[in-house]
DNA sequence: CGACCTCCTACGAACGTTCGTACGGGTTTC
DNA sequence: GAAACCCGTACGAACGTTCGTAGGAGGTCG
């Protein structure tokens, strides 16, 4: 028999996201998960009571991660635009290696029942009021920025940062420091002045000719 | 009885794209359907001959439909920024009020069988394409742009256009026209001169003054 | 005009399969 | 000896789908 990764429910939680993240919640029987983590079905009720309970158990994990990530990374930081790149920046890296996971919190949202799901979604819109604060901090124009010019921006970041589950390999586009630092550009800046490409570090203006020689664009 | 809206075929497809985006496909149910279209189950069979001929039928009609607008709304304008203000108008256009359909196209973009996955995600990278070109003719900085910064920010774009149908709604967040305008600001400038607020009608280019002085420039 | 044929749409009943899960008891580990 | 883990078996419900049949609209032919 193959060895088993990790140890009882956590294990079978991490199965878990990533049948649901490959069939879905009614795509992925019991049966199936079974054989994926070498037990019998009767034997995945000695971890959790329903098949529910892995959805919502994978969900609010990964949000109380999130969020206590999130904390971790601006914790002492003060500059706006410093605070939205390392924010970013988090968010990028904890997904980079669980893009299943991404797909799990995305296309399951609205799958558990009424109460769980509320639960869940009181974390989202924590972790979101923590982005919109970040973007708020950052906008530029008239002062201040309208509420729902804001909203729209973070929800716009949100879909930058999100959408990359479905597309983002490393290989062909760059590691999750370069994808973060693209976001973070694409958010302050649009595409103005993205070839030049963005700075990996918390970034030192430097010579602009050293960069472009160094980086790996150009017409390959 | 209730009336039936549409007729045959095309109500039974409008009616399980709902099902679909509500349910998800494994967890939307011929009976169900049947219930919500006022039909037995055995008559859903006198339109498809399986369940998945509905999925199938509904992103094919969807990704040729979108095809055929973008080609529209692009016949005769050459303008790069006035190009990509068009695709995306008609993108988010389409989608207001069809965000069920989004819906169904991001969620179940891997349930098909390989054979007509495979046909459905050839329009879809047909439609990146387009995008990608009218990205690539915007994107400012060192010439000519790197191949893979263009790739990112193309879906930098769709993943601004496609996150939508999870949050929009036109009472809260302003007008379709208004969210594209939003969302072209953001692809071209990112956040900057954001609170001015999107220019309703095509926009006289502003003097460049004025928004080099509304930029970040300071902030670090 | 009626007789006949063809489609399209509709139905109830049933088929074989798979679903989530309950139960009772076994084995291993500290 | 308790706690943690595991299993074979069973069950009712729901699944997608098939079957045989029926009503009615439209066309053609005498």
């Amino acid at each position: 028999m193959s060895a088993r990764l990790g140890t009882g429910r956590e294990e079978l939680l991490n199965a878990a996201a990533r049948a649901l993240a490959e069939h879905g919640y009614h795509g992925m029987s019991m049966r199936e998960l079974a054989r994926a983590t070498n037990r019998a079905p009767a034997t995945l009720y000695n971890y959790v009571e329903h098949k529910e309970d892995l959805l919502y158990l994978i969900q609010r994990d990964a949000f109380d991660q999130m969020l206590a990530r999130a904390e971790e990374e601006l914790a002492g930081v003060s500059a706006p635009v410093e605070r939205l790149r390392r924010f970013v920046g988090g968010h990028v890296r904890f997904f980079a290696d669980r893009q299943y996971l991404m797909r799990v919190l995305i296309h399951e949202a609205a799958t558990l029942p009424p109460e769980r799901r509320a639960e869940i979604r009181e974390r989202k819109e924590r972790y979101f009021r923590v982005a919109r604060g970040l973007v708020s901090g950052v906008v530029q124009g008239a002062s201040p920025p309208g509420e729902v010019e804001v909203e729209r921006a973070t929800y716009c970041l949100f879909g930058m940062l999100n959408w990359t589950y479905g597309w983002y390999q490393p290989s062909r586009h760059g590691t999750p420091d370069e994808l973060a630092a693209a976001i973070v550009h694409m958010t302050l800046s649009g595409v103005q002045g993205l070839s030049e490409g963005p700075p990996p570090p918390p970034a030192r203006p430097r010579s602009n000719r050293a960069r472009v020689a160094a980086r790996p664009g150009g017409v390959r």
